[in-house]
DNA sequence: CATTTGTTTCAGACTATTCTGAAGCAACGA
DNA sequence: TCGTTGCTTCAGAATAGTCTGAAACAAATG
């Protein structure tokens, strides 16, 4: 019988991995990352075939996607030609890692994808008949709308991550600050 | 030949349906989203599928879904039986909608399962070895500091959205000041 | 209550993603 | 140089996810 410690971790891993599934990370991707988060020490290649049960392609795929991202990193051990893989435990630091990814790869192409289609009407705009013109210009907004809301979100971003490990912490003291003053109005 | 507004709109189109693929949103469901938002009127089934390709059952269920978001809203017309779809366009909602649901959904069963997790292994704490014990430490410690990011993303949210559609870019603005002066030390 | 109009459901088809396993590559030591 | 060890790659298999279309349903109308 498996220990509760290995219940545990199995726990953990499995729900890490369906997670990862509704962020559009693939399942085996996230539980390989909870499997090095939990574990205290580096782990090799076969170390993790063997606890996830996934071939050795598999595992190399993935470990290499999330060295990518930043989340893991290669070790070595003297007079040992494996390579060993070591998570980055700090949570914060795994957090930038994401954001700065998923900003640079998802969110700056649809802020240029906006600008284009503004681009594309604009020039179109003065050919048009009134009621086209109206159309256009509810389109016009509702991009420059969904526009500025991506350029707020890359900025607070840019502007947490830039503040060091803690910054969304410090930043959540000062939120309840700001919401509880005004229940005195 | 298209007009330049119609290829605008089948431009963000498409890469809102990619994007949402990123994200763990089917590519049709949010190429729909994208769709509405980009209209000035509501839709009705028909014009869904005419515009996207695809088919009734696809576009029943793939409303559904939005609407169950909250981010999709039934409307009717007088003396016309059919239903039409308007989407949430001030953009904080929008972002609140979805932030509160994959809170709902995503993030509270995972602090769930790690608080299980936890309880599962402090229960056989006592028990073990001295080596044991040390990694037993070191994975609770991890689960812990997981914890509590989790918790403090989710009060951050909490408080973001409480706080009226406008609370985030009050935040982005509040912290452009908190990050500007230290530049000054 | 039969007909028309519009919507929902879901089994099976189709598509995309993920995974495997074996071949190929690279680095090292004998 | 040749064998050994370990990693990577990728074609094809397996799996998961999405979509269709037709049947069932529901509501309104004649």
């Amino acid at each position: 019988m498996a220990s509760a410690l290995e219940r545990s971790k199995a726990l953990f891993i499995r729900r890490w991995g369906e997670m990862g599934g509704y962020w559009g990370i693939s399942r085996t991707m996230a539980e390989l990352h909870a499997l090095m988060y939990t574990s205290a020490e580096p782990l090799c290649t076969d170390d993790i075939m063997e606890q996830l049960q996934i071939s050795r392609g598999n595992t190399s795929m993935s470990l290499r996607q999330l060295v990518d991202w930043g989340l893991v990193a290669r070790a070595h051990r003297r007079g040992d030609r494996k390579a060993y893989f070591a998570c980055e435990t700090d949570v914060w630091e795994m957090f930038q890692c994401i954001a700065t990814e998923r900003k640079r790869r998802e969110v700056q192409p649809i802020v240029e994808t906006i600008r284009r289609c503004r681009e594309m009407v604009e020039q179109e705009l003065e050919n048009l008949g009134p009621e086209e013109t109206e159309t256009a210009q509810v389109y016009l907004r509702r991009l420059d709308a969904m526009q500025s809301f991506l350029n707020a979100i890359l900025e607070l971003l840019t502007l947490t991550l830039r503040g060091g490990g803690d910054g969304l912490s410090m930043l959540a003291a000062l939120l309840t600050q700001l919401n509880e003053p005004p229940t005195a109005k």
